[in-house]
DNA sequence: GTCTTCAATGACTAGAATACGCATAGTTGG
DNA sequence: CCAACTATGCGTATTCTAGTCATTGAAGAC
């Protein structure tokens, strides 16, 4: 999963960075509004979280030109409390949910999880496919009830994986939703987090769900 | 389906490139406006991707060239996030449309797909013939819903065929389309595979989809 | 008209070359 | 120390080459 947090407040928004990463989310961090709309507009995160109080571009406008775009990105916003006016318009504008400043790290994860989740089409809180079961809100991932513990990327990487089973995923398009904007496209390291997946999830199973798609890429099925 | 290009910088093209060839596109790059714009001319492409920022040759340049020789290909530009005109000028001179950088590979396959239906008369998301069909956002084929597991070079192949079922298309036609510009004329690659795709596709069953045209060439119809 | 012959064309196969992905070990940095 | 990443050698599926075999259709013989 990977989100854009746009944020001029260089402390708050590092602050929120680590956080999400800590949780395994991919982020990228951008403290200049108009360069955040283009962010917003050219690369397909999965998420959006934009402080209404910037200086360059008013995020209302971020808000606006992102709709109007027809992306359909979850977006919450973030507003100072005296901003009740501003808040409104927010969600007016196409905002999903709101948060106001200050804010306990822990509220905004859950609403973020609440986001995520909604978007998908159907809104199962645990995500699972045949015995593999992952629940976004604890980072628990199971096998036939067994407990795995993963790496946060690797982590991140079966989310990924777990959130579009049964389609081809080509590797461009793991390293984007898997990895931020410094990504390296000249090396192998999708493909040895895949080997890290398959010792945990697959090695020493009869029914193998991490499959190969040679010369496309990989995907997560039942056989 | 064969893509040219265009883009200076090589870690863009690159990443381009084999985003595209994951995909079985019969990727060309070319790094040099005017080089480019000289393959554009000799070739046919299927679509175009063209950097409006080159060194040697501006993208602008290269639009008028081709479009003044006649050629409908489709044409997708890539602009920097602030060339905002550039774009504008970009549609005006006879592109299809455009992306800016960086952009999501997501969003590109997607407009690519979207560009190449338009391009064929009509726009079906699958294309049938018979009781064959293929997905070409999923990359499936079945026929008579058994599906039908086939490798790149396979799967673009029948691709072309199926997309101008009913019609000759000759050795020549065929290698434009599905291989890129290293392919070696003196050799009955074609052969081989329009065999590989018959055993996975018509042998074994009693009406034959792929037919041999003598002289000519081969042609996908139902008899 | 039809039978035979023959050259041209394509079908098919085996195996070589290549590219791809896997595994593993090594390196870096917090 | 561990997670994240880099680098490399190896096995193998894919792609391609090269050769043999089958089919087609036209020309000539009868």
């Amino acid at each position: 999963m990977r989100i854009l947090v746009i944020e001029d407040e260089t402390k708050v928004g590092c602050f929120i960075k680590r956080a999400l990463e800590e949780e395994s989310y991919a982020v990228d961090l951008c403290e200049d509004g108009a360069k955040g709309l283009q962010m917003a507009l050219n690369t397909n995160y999965d998420l959006l979280i934009v402080d209404l109080m910037l200086p360059s571009l008013p995020g209302l406008e971020i808000l606006k030109g992102v709709r109007q775009a027809r992306i359909q990105t979850p977006i919450l916003i973030l507003t100072a409390q005296s901003q009740v006016d501003q808040r409104v318009k927010g969600l007016d504008a196409g905002a999903d949910d709101y948060l106001t400043k200050p804010f306990a790290i822990d509220e905004l994860l859950a609403r973020i999880r609440a986001l995520l989740r909604r978007g998908s089409t159907e809104s199962p809180g645990v995500l699972q496919i045949d015995d593999l079961a992952l629940n976004p809100a604890t980072r628990d991932v199971t096998r036939g009830g067994q407990r795995i513990d993963l790496t946060s990327k690797e982590y991140a990487l079966l989310e990924y994986l777990m959130r579009h089973t049964g389609r081809v995923l080509t590797r461009p398009m793991i390293s984007e939703h898997v990895w931020n904007q410094d990504f390296d496209t000249f090396t192998n390291v999708i493909d040895v987090y895949v080997n890290y997946l398959r010792n945990k999830i697959d090695r020493g199973r009869s029914k193998k769900l991490i499959h190969t798609i040679r010369g496309s890429g990989y995907m997560l099925k039942v056989d």
